[in-house]
DNA sequence: CGCGGGATTGACACGGGTCAAGATACGTGG
DNA sequence: CCACGTATCTTGACCCGTGTCAATCCCGCG
């Protein structure tokens, strides 16, 4: 374990609150929210849903990654979302979650028992609306990516998710991708493998075969740099971006 | 023109009063809907909307079949959804559509000015509500999708398109698929190749695979006769159902 | 120093894409 | 009623991209 962090207690200090379910909240609405939330922590590795598992809460991510996927009985598996600071976990009005979720690097989520949130959404429309928007956001982002399951080569794959994490890397630190910028991979290769629907030999060919290119620079298996930004872009075959952002 | 369609005016006799994002209103709140409501009607293969376009609008589909997609420079196009009677077209909340959708049959939609409609949405709970449980519905599909595109062989999705056709058309019909039933594909072949992320020969190749393997029948080309539903089961490759419903 | 998990690389096989030639079905006009 | 044209579908031959299987490498850690 590492260490329940009963430290956060404030939802006004939350690392989140601007982006989470309840950032529309007002002040007495988060005051209710606080008084039924409870943290809980996770390793990196370790379960935190499987598929079909009575869900007896929904949460929030707080801090860290987690993958949400699904696997046929003889193990090809599919990841179908990334779970990052600010992302919902579970359904609201279902008791199950269809898929399995995973943390990735240590998480930490902020919990709500499911009966009570799903009274407070009725009470509070805020929360509803929020998370309407959170889950059309989801829901494009899904499409998007099944352009990318669907119809790219291995090479447009990687140069997508790569573009994926660039982005996600700069906003995490508030500014924009630009040429020359570095950041670490989250995944392991056979995860990303998971994520782009290839195996991870061809992951890692098409990872050489790029820095071959000069597309990007490795530091180690883990940390890429971007020399130049158009040249990634143009790798995923997407007109100019359209890529998914989330 | 197949002509526009003004005897459908009382929400009360809506054949998709039931599951549309209209289903939980009370007669008061359709009262209003119903002042701010007008039909469209598309001839088969018409587009309804571009990506990109500006959306002036958000409709529910009442009868016939729409397709959303999206498509890459080169052409390489990829399906990204089955819009059905009573599924939501439109963001509230977005005033452009990320993908394109194209009418599939003769389609009516149920149309409402999206600013009237953003806010009813916010004065009416009951809307807003069942949008979101619809949404988390369409993620769900979209995400257990990526599977099929992911990771599916060229049998296996055909399989896994055809029992999921062949479910909607018993549930239209009220009833339960069963051995021996027999549907009309909805989809050209390359309409199928598009959504399964193939080729159009490929989906004909596999359509005549499982023939000759007698797990269909066809009579013509579009219509489709499954002798043992378990065996077409068998085919796509779930463990037992599992396979998206929507 | 040796172990072990992740990553890389190579050789080979095969599924599905590509290109091209028919087949089938259907509507249109003579 | 038939001839023709067009759109859709089927089938074949071939090839390439990616999967499979296996050896090796890399690097952190005990």
């Amino acid at each position: 374990m590492s260490g329940l962090h009963l430290d956060i207690k404030d939802c006004g200090q939350c690392p989140i609150r601007h982006r989470a379910v309840c950032s529309r909240c007002e002040p007495d609405e988060l005051e209710t929210l606080e008084s039924i939330k409870y943290y809980r922590t996770y390793e990196a590795g370790q379960p935190i849903l499987w598929s079909g598992d009575h869900l007896e809460f929904v949460a929030s991510v707080v801090t860290g990654i987690a993958t949400l996927s699904q696997t046929m009985e003889d193990g090809r598996t599919q990841m179908v979302g990334l779970l990052l600071p600010s992302d919902f976990i579970g359904r609201p009005g279902r008791d199950s979650s269809p898929f399995d979720v995973v943390a990735v690097s240590d998480v930490t989520l902020c919990c709500f028992r499911r009966r009570p949130f799903e009274d407070l959404m009725i009470s509070t429309p805020h929360i509803g609306n929020r998370l309407l928007e959170m889950t059309l956001d989801e829901l494009d982002s899904a499409r998007e990516w099944m352009l990318v399951l669907g119809r790219k080569t291995a090479r447009e794959k990687i140069a997508s998710l790569l573009l994926i994490v660039a982005r996600r890397d700069a906003s995490l630190r508030k500014n924009h991708p630009s040429d020359g910028m570095a950041f670490d991979l989250p995944l392991t290769r056979e995860a990303m493998a998971d994520y782009l629907g290839l195996t991870l030999e061809t992951v890692s060919r098409q990872i050489s075969a790029l820095k071959k290119s000069e597309i990007i620079e490795l530091q180690g298996k883990r940390r890429v740099i971007v020399p130049d930004l158009d040249a990634l872009v143009a790798e995923t075959g997407d007109d100019f971006d359209g890529g998914p952002i989330a």
